[in-house]
DNA sequence: CCCATTTGACCTCA
DNA sequence: TGAGGTCAAATGGG
């Protein structure tokens, strides 16, 4: 359970936002269950009750939260202080000799705060969703008490841009594999195609078109298996060219920590081509399965995750809707 | 050669 | 003091 993110809020507030993240977890897996053993016919009602439930809580957590989606721009260094280095490649600064290696580490104190409770959002999916941005792996950290090590990401445009979004990627379950995705801070980067979120999973596609629009990167056309140790990446190669060759790119499932980290996240930017993401979202609607889902009905308060995302776009970080 | 990922070391915070 | 977050050298792919 994520709580970093309200570790200054009231303790009985806290406990509140405690136990509605708890309730999603519990619809997230509740979703599953639905997409999973229900026909057609029921599906549609069930879905719809399911995608209330979370959004409820949702909304729920976005108000507790104070309605605000603070950033982390605190914790990180700023450009010009002393700790930024305007993305010193790993490779210039030509002397940077073994002599200086420890010169180096020592310059390193105090140059970033850990991350201490910011806001926060996270999005409990199946898959590994795309949500129109560019990350980079940046670290990947063994959780005590985790089956899965849990994976950093910042924003590609940190350094060209400035963008101090960052996210977090954790395996929290194995059957039926769900991820758990946070986000730190708003995107201030001007590239990108999309803040939404398109939902890739393979074994959702053939229930949720009532109200999303989903979208398959199956490559042979195999409509990837319902195993559910498939990867839920497996039909994800498509998109970047890092998904190409590593097939299990950001498929956490296999880790284990006795052996290397060979299956371990690698890319997470997996981006539509502005083709694709514009023609679906020309259709004013949202596609997602992650459990901030929106409908097509109620777009003002189920679109958490992507009003989130709309709004960050705000240069002054103000929420704007 | 450039860029992303991997991974061990370092740093902060509870 | 240990867990978690970040950095950056090493590595590898395109």
């Amino acid at each position: 359970m994520d709580s970093s993110w309200h570790g200054n809020l009231p303790a009985n507030r806290k406990k509140a936002i405690d136990e509605l993240v708890r309730g999603q977890e519990i619809a997230a897996q509740l979703k599953l269950v639905v997409n999973r053993s229900i026909g057609v016919d029921e599906s549609v009602f069930a879905k719809d009750l399911v995608k209330k439930i979370m959004n409820s809580f949702n909304s729920s957590l976005y108000m507790l939260n104070g309605g605000e989606f603070d950033e982390v721009a605190s914790q990180i260094p700023q450009v010009g202080s002393p700790c930024w280095d305007g993305r010193k490649s790993s490779k210039d600064s030509g002397e940077s000799g073994k002599g200086t290696a420890e010169l180096k580490v020592k310059d390193r104190r105090g140059c970033y705060k850990r991350r201490k409770s910011s806001h926060s959002r996270t999005d409990d999916s199946t898959t590994l969703t795309d949500d129109g941005h560019a990350w980079r792996k940046y670290g990947q950290k063994v959780i005590l008490n985790a089956k899965y090590p849990r994976n950093y990401f910042r924003c590609t445009h940190k350094y060209d841009q400035q963008c101090q979004a960052i996210k977090q990627v954790q395996r929290i379950q194995d059957e039926p594999p769900l991820f758990r995705t946070t986000y730190y801070g708003h995107h201030t980067c001007k590239n990108l195609l999309k803040a939404s979120q398109f939902v890739l999973d393979p074994s959702d596609h053939r229930h949720d078109r009532d109200s999303s629009i989903l979208i398959s990167f199956n490559s042979n056309g195999d409509h990837a298996s319902n195993k559910p140790s498939d990867s839920p990446l497996a039909s994800f190669q498509t998109v970047k060219k890092e998904c190409c060759h590593k097939e299990d790119s950001m498929n956490m499932p296999s880790y284990d920590p006795t052996t290397q980290y060979n299956n371990q996240a690698s890319s997470s930017d997996y981006l539509l081509s502005p083709d694709d993401y514009l023609s679906a979202f020309d259709h004013g609607d949202v596609i997602s399965g992650v459990n901030s889902s929106c409908t097509t009905s109620s777009h003002s308060l189920d679109m958490d995750g992507i009003m989130m995302e709309s709004a960050d776009f705000d240069d002054d970080g103000v929420f704007g809707f």
